[in-house]
DNA sequence: ATGCCTCAGCTCCTGAGA
């Protein structure tokens, strides 16, 4: 079995992509975060006909996540309960047995702001019903583009990048305390290429450089973890052109 | 250096992303 996440920055621009890499990687889920799209615009016609069900969570302009698979997503639920949001940023189901949780963490644009403060207020929240969703849902998948860090091994200039956006003690605090709750980075289950990254900007060919971060994370609940076989970063649709700036990352259980 | 790309939208600039 083999489940995927992918940040696309719009699925309008991106579908054909995302379209292409299922043929490559016909994968059981695939979690999309920043549709930019309103539900009624979501293609879930164009995924249909390439075998895949989907569930999708929208709004206007920005955020926005879907849930795509091979079998019927069942028991859909939108954002975190418990977390008053207006913006689209969760979506769960049950997809083969599986508790599955898509989401598009904040930004959180700088330390300090308003933003940041947002972004914390969330991961609080977030933790706080991740805690009770694994007593009911043992076997939980969560991932997405949780624009965090989780240290130095994680960012291309680390001393650079210190005390910044995704790199902040107060962020990776609530990253390790989605850990604590009983869940493992599937990444760092396994021996990974030096310098592995799942972001990059678009600006000054940091592609080409490998001046990344990796902030989009699979994070996998202790009753999962045996069963986790393998974890990659597929950096091939960062070389397509016009892709998007994140690239996606496969867990592959058994 | 408050930008360098990219995308959406009350679109010929601005806000946001990370």
């Amino acid at each position: 079995m083999k489940i995927a996440t992918w940040n696309v920055n719009s699925l309008t621009v991106r579908l054909p992509q995302v379209l292409d890499w299922l043929v490559a990687n016909p994968v059981d889920v695939l979690a999309l975060q920043e549709l930019k799209m309103t539900d009624d615009k979501f293609p879930h016609a164009a995924f249909q006909a390439a075998g895949f069900e989907s569930v999708c969570f929208g709004q206007k302009t920005y955020n926005g996540v879907a849930l795509i698979s091979k079998v019927q997503a069942q028991n859909v639920v939108r954002n975190i309960p418990g977390f008053d949001d207006d913006l689209a940023r969760v979506i769960s189901a049950d997809v083969a047995g599986i508790r599955v949780v898509g989401a598009y963490f904040p930004n959180g644009q700088e330390p300090g702001s308003d933003k940041f403060e947002y972004k914390l207020a969330w991961l609080k929240g977030l933790r706080t019903w991740l805690r009770s969703e694994l007593l009911v849902h043992p076997d939980i998948v969560l991932m997405g583009d949780y624009n965090i860090t989780f240290d130095d091994a994680d960012v291309w200039d680390p001393e650079g990048m210190r005390g910044q956006i995704h790199c902040t003690d107060e962020e990776r605090y609530e990253l390790n305390a989605l850990v604590t709750l009983g869940l493992t980075d599937a990444h760092r289950l396994f021996a990974q290429p030096a310098k592995s990254y799942s972001w990059w900007d678009y600006r000054d060919m940091a592609f080409r450089r490998n001046r990344g971060l990796r902030i989009d994370h699979i994070l996998v609940s202790d009753a999962l973890k045996s069963r986790v076989s393998a974890c990659w970063i597929d950096k091939t649709p960062r070389k397509n052109e016009r892709p998007s700036d994140h690239a996606p990352v496969v867990l592959e259980l058994v």
